[in-house]
DNA sequence: CACGACTCTTGCGCTAGATCAACATAAAAC
DNA sequence: GTTTTATGTTGATCTAGCGCAAGAGTCGTG
């Protein structure tokens, strides 16, 4: 078994990408994502109604803690389904602001421009996890969140799930649950651009990345990063040769073994010294 | 008019530190802040009376774009104040969260610490602003929150508000706001850290301070420092020295004008054009 | 299979900021 | 007032990480 969250087995829709899907990947623009319109009793739409109540992720995802009978009122909120394929935007920074994402496989990064071309990465965010929550404020996103890998996510459109909050506490618990972990991660990732050295913030982004897999029933010790060098220096605060070298030292020490992409954690304690905190 | 919040005026309370306060004041330890009983009928009493209805920050805060019913419940919440000393810490990491506190007068700075000595402060807070909402999460409060001179928080408990919130839609709505503003302003913080050089960091952090005083009717032009050197550094992912020769740098450039704590933009568009974004 | 486009690694010199140190200033304590 | 302690400035040196460049994999594509 993999920690590989490719969309495999998911039905018929599933193809070999065409050659103009290809192509349509890699331009810049035009990539903003498609909501997929499904016929009726097709075998997709019977997945989609695998929401909530089914769904393997629903012990970190907002439907935490729910009972049965809210569960269900949830089902109803999150049957609408979004395909986002890699390097496409789920949405962009400017577009205005309705719903909030959960995703349901793949793996995203929100990223933030700053005016000339350097970018910030914000996060990384995994199956299960929440996305365009910094929408809220001023009713527009305020980042690009674009999937690394073919992805699937929960579109939630934010006004019903705050009115269904009003309603269920256990959910309203479990939104603001969410928001508060977030800030709390964002602290510790400041934390660490402000004071860790690069093999600090190197290690504690393993060990993080970890630490969200086994969380979700894979392997904490072995996983294929779905993120370049360069993705990884823009969330860190580093520039992609360092994270190179970085890793390449740490392999040195004997702490992980990295090969291209796939990384193995061999010294869990030698990680967990280096990082900070 | 200043842009001084120090408590003045604010009733027989208020007198001159014994030595014996000021003693306490100065070791860690010990420095919990501690909440007045007040005598009814006292002037101070009275004052607390003026509550989120009254109170002429409730266009910032929690209280934002309530109608007058809606207020009026809100104050029923909202009445409990609690004073902070200068250096005592309102919470700390590690105590049950219980509350919000939305800061009435003073300065604040919410610290979290890295196990070694390095610490690094998250944000500062000034009146209209809320501190606490990182404690959600895990029910305990992550950092320190400590004051920088004297203050006066609005504790607001988040069982209550909840609820409220559940019966008020504006309210949830401004919650959720507000809660995602932080969210926003941490990413731009985090992209500062990542990709700022010590002049952009030191520019955007003056400009920043400038808008919410503004924002306050103080004027944002020429403003007092509450926090020394090491704690905009501790801020900033910068040592208290660069810090000093940045602000010295800026002022040799014609940016601003310092002198200790004080601080003049002269111009602002010259610090515009240093800020990144 | 071979081509081209990414992606990653490694070496080398450089620079922004850290570190160490000395001194200045200001506010608090006595 | 004087002393003490906290805070801020500036200089001199050092270094972690940056920027540039060259080369090696790796993968998608025809």
């Amino acid at each position: 078994m993999s920690h590989n969250s490719e969309l495999t087995g998911t039905g018929g829709d599933r193809r070999a990408p065409t050659t103009e899907r290809r192509r349509r990947n890699r331009r810049a623009s035009d990539n903003r994502a498609v909501t997929f319109k499904l016929p009726p009793g097709s075998r997709t739409l019977n997945q989609l109604k695998a929401a909530c109540s089914q769904c393997s992720l629903h012990e970190l995802c907002v439907a935490n803690g729910l009972e049965i009978g809210d569960l269900a009122r949830l089902d109803q909120l999150t049957q609408k389904r979004q395909r986002v394929l890699r390097h496409q935007s789920l949405y962009k920074a400017g577009m205005p602001f309705h719903a909030i994402y959960a995703v349901r496989a793949g793996f995203f990064k929100t990223e933030g421009t700053l005016g000339d071309g350097r970018e910030q990465i914000s996060g990384f965010q995994m199956a299960g996890e929440l996305l365009g929550l910094d929408g809220i404020g001023e009713g527009r996103h305020l980042c690009n969140a674009v999937a690394l890998e073919d992805s699937e996510v929960c579109v939630i459109p934010f006004a019903e799930i705050e009115a269904m909050a009003r309603a269920i506490p256990a959910l309203q618990q479990s939104l603001h649950r969410l928001m508060s972990r977030s800030t709390a991660h964002d602290h510790k990732l400041l934390s660490l651009l402000g004071n860790g050295t690069a093999e600090e913030r190197v290690a504690t982004f393993l060990l993080d990345l970890s630490h969200r897999l086994s969380q979700r029933g894979y392997a904490g010790s072995e996983f294929v990063l779905r993120m370049t060098r360069e993705e990884i220096g823009q969330h860190l605060g580093l520039t992609l040769e360092t994270v190179s070298r970085t890793l390449s030292r740490l392999q040195r020490q004997g702490a992980i073994r990295v090969q291209q992409r796939l990384v193995r954690l061999v010294d869990m304690d030698a990680l967990v010294r280096t990082a900070p905190g």
